[in-house]
DNA sequence: TCCTTCTATGCAACGAGTTGCATAGACAAG
DNA sequence: CTTGTCTATGCAACTCGTTGCATAGAAGGA
């Protein structure tokens, strides 16, 4: 199970509480591991359970009271044991690929909308990811020289920023092919 | 759920038992949707007694013999009304980049291997893209004017070798950014 | 001869992920 | 003054995906 490694990578990079963790996996390291809040509440209970992570309530005001996690010898372990497992390369699930090969029993030119829009989505998050580089990793406001943990955050965001330009750049190409093929050449086996 | 129409679009590519469906989901369509015999065995057995598709016996010679999955009306209907309903961008599960993350707790030099085994697998997936594309597409095998639904396939699957060319390179930078960082340098909060 | 691989289909159990809903106080905008 | 957003946590039901196992005949190699 990732996620539950992906909560250690998380709380030993920076402690906090569910609801922390909900937001950094709308941003950051969510940009590789997706997640949503109920699966990591249920995922860190059982963590707590097994003793992976330990948690203290934190009194706040203004706002309700959090508990916040952090990472435990145990989960520590964990993590190191699971570091040193191999892992399968990944299974891709591109939804947007099996439209584009369905689009020959439809209408072609009635896809280029959607594709469009995907392609805003990803010119989105590049930039995003830009910025994000530049605040954190070469920018002036940046440490000058990182620490390991930040060179590896540098290496996994670069991957982001490569992976959204392939894709800007190939959402191009199918938009291209998509209107070479009108609706007049839509195949009706 | 996409499995569903990803078999839709596959049986009307080319009709096919659940066993042969299943190895196309280990090549071609697999390649940007992953599913196992079992998954698409139950799926289809849901789509059939749905009416998206029907199933005729083939008796064979020296083999088992299997049923047969074509798509009906009501099968046709459902792709189309799903290829003009939007889909929320693809969200990402990279579990190689959590690992390489979680590196920075453990030893960073000790997660080359992996990464490497991981470069290679990646290279040949490539190296198979590549041939396939040569024999499909641009070779001289290839028949010359392609059609709609042939060219709809091709620009998929210049989308896969865009996408482990990328990975390729990235890899290489991930290697080159671990061997920077030695045991030495290991971070022990 | 035995062992493995290929074709072909399937069940059962479990683990992971999604969707909808609920609570509850603070604050800001209309 | 009501509606909506933000912080903060959680349950319940459901769908989807994975893993292990089972059957069974044919073909090919050790």
């Amino acid at each position: 199970m990732a996620l539950e490694h992906a909560i250690l990578v998380s709380l030993l990079e920076r402690p906090g509480s569910g609801y922390e963790l909900a937001r950094r996996f709308d941003r950051s390291i969510g940009y590789f591991w997706a997640a949503t809040h109920q699966q990591i509440y249920r995922v860190l209970k059982r963590m707590e359970s097994d003793g992976l992570i330990g948690a203290r309530t934190v009194v706040q005001q203004d706002r309700p009271d959090k508990k916040e996690y952090s990472v435990g010898p145990l989960g520590r372990t964990a993590l190191s044991r699971w570091l040193h497992e191999p892992i399968e390369p990944e299974s891709v699930r591109h939804e947007l690929a099996v439209k584009i090969r369905g689009a020959a029993f439809d209408d072609p030119a009635a896809l280029i909308q959607e594709v469009e829009r995907h392609r805003e989505a990803h010119a989105d998050r590049l930039a995003h990811y830009l910025a994000g580089e530049l605040r954190d990793f070469t920018g002036p406001e940046a440490p000058a020289p990182l620490e390991a943990g930040q060179e590896l955050q540098h290496v996994v965001l670069r991957g982001g920023i490569a992976y959204e330009r392939m894709t800007l750049a190939w959402l191009d190409d199918v938009i291209a092919t998509l209107q070479r093929l009108g609706p007049e050449r839509r195949r009706r086996p």
